[in-house]
Order: C-alpha cells, then structure tokens, then sequence
DNA sequence: TATGAATGAGTATTCATTCAT
DNA sequence: GATGAATGAATACTCATTCAT
C-alpha cells in the first residue's frame, strides 16, 4: 500500500498498472493479487486508509479551534502532509471505483461539519455574513480544490498549501466577514 | 465530430473508444481515421471546436453587459448549452492530450479578462470589496467548476447550471458585495 | 506510371502505398483503379516498362561492341539511367508480384546472352579463362549487384556505377584474363 | 526465439507476424510481448543469436585454416547449418531494423578479416593474382550471395551450398590464382 | 505463501480496394 | 471517366487477472 500510494501520488491512478506497484513494493506481480484481489481493491484500499488518517488529523485538529479561521488552517494542516497524494484524488475521482467517491464525500463531510459549526458560532457573534452554510463551505473547498487540483497553475513545483494557503485563507475571510 | 462530441458529453473522454465513435457516426471504424489521424487529434478537434463557439458565445454576450452580476449571468449563459460537456471536460482534463489544457486555458483568459473589468469597475464605484482580482476569479471559478464537476451531488439529473446557477451568482455577489 | 517510377525508385517499392503514388501523379486514389485493377498491376506495369527499355537499351547498345569489355561498358551504360530504380528493384524482388521476378530474370537473360557471346570469342581467342560461362555471368552479376544493393557502403550518396563502375569492370577483367 | 527463427527461415521476416510467432512457440499472442517488448525487439534477438553463432563458427573454423580455399570452405561450413535463415537474412535486410543491418555487418567483417588475411599471405608467395583486398573480398562475397539469395534459380529444393558450394570455390580460385 | 509466465480480450492504426455520385 | 469517402480485415501492442509450480 505504501509503494502504491507514492506512485499514486506521484504519478496519478490512471498511469500506475499493477506490475509498477508490485515492483515497487518489492514483491511479485502475482504476489499483489494475494493481498488485493483485484486493482480496483487496492485502488479503494489505498484511498481508505488515506481517508481514514486525514479523518482522524481533522477531528484532532479541529478540536482545539473553534474560530473560523482555525478550522481552516487546521483544515489546510491536515492536507498538507498528503498535498500530493490529495491532489492526484481530486483530479481522478471520477475514473476510480465508486467507494473512492464516497471515500471522499466522507472527507469532506468531516471537514463540513466543522466548518458548518465553526460558521454558525460567528454568524451568531455578528462576524461574518449570514450566508447559507452549505454555499459557504463549497466556495472554500471549491477555491482549495482549484488551486489544488491545477497546481501548475499556482506553482512551478512543490506545495500548493505552502505557497499559497495563507492567502486563500486571508481572502476566504475577507470575503465573509461582516464589515463594521 | 457530433458523435464524440455527444458520446464525450455523456461518457466522458476516458470511457469512449474510436470503435464507439465510428458505430455512433455510422461509419466504418477505419474510416474514422481518414478524418482524423489519431484519437487525440479527433479529441483535440472536438474540444477546439467547442473552444472557439464558447469564446464566441463569451465575447458575445459579455459584450453587453457591464455589471459583475451581468458578466457572470453572461458566463453562465455560455456554458449552459454545452454543460455537460463542458464538465467532462473539466473532469478529465488531465488526462488529455496537451491542447485540451490550452483550450480550457483560453477559455478561461477570456472570461477571467471580462470579470476583471467588471469588477475593477466596481471597485471604483465601491460597489464590491477590493480584492485581488486573481483570487475573486479563482473564487468564481473553483466554486463554479466545483458544482459542474461534482454534478450528481447537487442535482440528481439535469442541469446543475439551470437549477443552481442564479443562487451561485446571488451567493457570490452578497461575498463580495460591499455593505453600506 | 512516372509517378509510381519516382516514388519506387526514391523510397523503395515497399514504403509506398497506393494513396501516396495517387497524389505524385495528380489524381485521385480511386482513379489509380481504373487504370490498374490492383497494386500489383502497377507495380508490375512499371517494372515491365523499366524491363522493355533496358532490354532495347542492352540490344542497342551491345550491338556495337564484341569484346568482353565493351559488353560490361555497354551494361553498366544499360542501368545508368535508371541506377536508383534497379537498385530498388534488386532489393525489394522477393517481396514483389512473381512476374517482377520473371521480369528481372528476362532482363538479366538478354545480359548474360551477349556476355556468353563475347566470352566465348574471348576465351577462344585465347584472350580470357576458359571458365563456365554461367560461372562467369554470375561473378559479374553478383558483384555488380552486390555494389548496387549494398550502396550505403560504397558511397554516401549519388551513383555507384558513376563512382565504382570502371574499377570494377577493371576488376573483373583482371581477374578472368590469361597472362601470357 | 526458435519458433521466430524457424518461421522467419521458412518465410522470411516480412510475411511472418507476431501472432503466427505465438502460435508457432504455442503460447499466445500477449505472452510473446512479455518476452520481446516490439517484434523489432524479437527480430533482432533472433538476428543477434544468430550473429553470435556465425562469429564463434567462423572464428572456430578459420583457425585451423591457413589457404585462401581453406578459409573459402570454413566459410561455407559457416552458412550451412543456418543457410536458410541467412538467405532470407540477405534478401529482408534493408526492410529490418537497423541492427539487423549491424550485425550483418559485423558477420561479414568476421569473414573478411580471414580472406584478406590468407589473400595477402597467397599474394605475397605468388599463388594468387595481386588484386585489392576489397574487390577480392566483394567478388566472393556477391558471387555467394548471387546464389544464396537467388536459390530458386539454382536449386529445385535444398542446399544450394550443398549443391554448388565446391562449384563456386572452384571456380573462384580458378579466377584468383595465378598460372604459372 | 509466493512466483512469474501465460492469458485473452481490448485498442488504435494502416491500407488496398470498392462504389455511389 | 473521375472522385474521394467508406470499407473491413489485418496488425502490433497493453494489462488486469489467473494458475501451475
């Protein structure tokens, strides 16, 4: 799983076949099957454990914050450990089994629920607009995820959150908060 | 041309083979290579085409109006024709040849040219926030792209422009709109 | 039939298809099937008429010579002209029509006949070996062939026979004279 | 590599394709691209294999020889176990990959050292005729081949060095040796 | 449990030949 | 007669999956 996930991550979940991961991973190519009885298991393996981690760092981190815009660097904290790996799932979701799908919307449920909470609190003080909660967390996941997914856009290589996480977050709260 | 072209808009650009196009134009599978001398040349067509009616369409429609929510109204009236399409395209287009990205790229620059007016205009007036002008168009579009990408959860079939479109402006406006 | 002769003679009989000879001469693809019913028949067209005229050029031109000398001088005369043709044509025999063979075969008869002719004056008059005249056309032919096949090794580019085509009749001579 | 070089023997290698190589070895048609990634790949190691042996017979059998008829025989006992394989050899060679053209050379450079070798050495005690090296080397090399790949003129069925070998030493001493 | 050779269905592409206009 | 779009059989190559050892 680990010498999948990196060529995954590296390389995509189109362009890696079985014989890559399994030479990757130091075994047979037939030895793969005994574990993953067939590619798409792997595939929803690797996504899983993924899911299950990123899941685990969101609740973590969340905890501690309760502010808007903590739940967004914790948000950003948590992608960032797998930006590369993340990335690559945004892009290729739609051609992965359908657990990878909901694997994802599991994800972003978590995320959701915090931001949903997060952004009731404030509406409530009076310190950003009263906007329907689901329309606010699909701009910031819709920004996030455009940056993520078109990095070559926003970076000639490395971090995407790293270059440019900061300054989406300045601009998401710009954009909600409640002028005085 | 219009049998990829409709099999791409239903199937996307992965799952649709020459054999099927061939079978859908009615023609002999070899005699689609008479036309276009490989896939990715017929894919290139396709999407080129549909470039070129999109920044007709834009230019067109942008022309008249000058308000922000004038420009996106126009933007949503673009894709509205070519919807589906146009969110295969956005779903695959990494794994296509080259000149996708290109063409996706210019459709964008043309749009992205007349939000920027508009919304420096507004600025001016004070109608909307100042914000960078590349992150207000990023907001735009990764909100926009993120409802056509992820259609099935935000309509069950049909048009996620048609049924979400004039709340999505609506939201965007009130985010960027400066209270007074 | 010029246009065929051309291609076969630059790129070899193997390389061309038929659409390809269609737009040297000017027409279109199918009207090359109302002249030939198939490829074969062009191919073997163009080849006969390249046998007739070397044959009327090897009757005309040995006609005035009786030494064994003249008649080699008189050959390589003979395939001068069409030296990138014949050379094609040697090497792509065994891949074409069967009357391509025959034709060569004829070509080669008239060759060997006025060979025989003089060889046999020669070696009565005591001026040459007496070997095998078989023997002796197929010394000749194989290493004029050898050259003409082999041409990347003798010259970088333009006529073997221009370059190597006295030396080897010197060659030849040398080697089936009597020293007295 | 022996079902390809039986049917590239019994064909030549334009009219053998991948699947009738499969068939033949009796696995099937994907299994042979475990083996040889292209059939460009598969032709040159059954060409290289065949280099090979060639090499070590023809360095084998020149050493115990020291006359040029000597080294003419070892070179005959060279082709006749693969004479088939290397007649087809001959007559595909400028359709094949360009190593096949390499190792032709390179078999052929193995010959020549041998003959020009023994060439001098018979020149120098007066045996032979002092002719260039090179001419002397072509004149066999395209007499054999003449005959080699021209079989059909010169057997029914069967060996044609079995049938003329001797004829052809012969004859090519009586060409080359001095009379005294 | 592990191996790795083999499978076999699939895919894009080529090209001589046909035929309605 | 001429056109050129269409045919359809052929070909090299891919890859997830299987299975005898």
């Amino acid at each position: 799983m680990d010498a999948a996930y990196s060529l995954f991550s590296q390389r995509g979940f189109l362009d890696v076949n079985t014989i890559d991961i399994a030479e990757e991973a130091g075994i047979s190519h037939g030895a793969l099957f005994l574990h993953f009885s067939t590619r798409d298991d792997l595939v929803n393996a690797v996504i899983s454990k993924f899911g299950e981690e990123i899941a685990k760092r969101t609740h973590h981190l969340s905890e501690s914050r309760s502010s808007l815009r903590g739940i967004l660097e914790a948000h950003l904290d948590c992608i960032r450990e797998n930006e590369f790996f993340y990335s690559r799932l945004l892009r290729d979701i739609h051609s992965l089994p359908k657990n990878a799908g909901l694997q994802l919307t599991c994800i972003l449920s978590a995320v959701s629920h915090h931001i949903f909470l997060a952004a009731q609190r404030e509406i409530e003080n009076g310190n950003i607009k009263p906007v329907a909660s689901d329309l606010l967390f699909n701009t910031w996941i819709g920004l996030l995820h455009h940056y993520l997914m078109n990095r070559e856009l926003f970076v000639v290589s490395g971090s995407v959150v790293e270059r440019h996480g900061n300054n989406l977050i300045d601009h998401f709260m710009k954009l909600v908060t409640l002028k005085k």
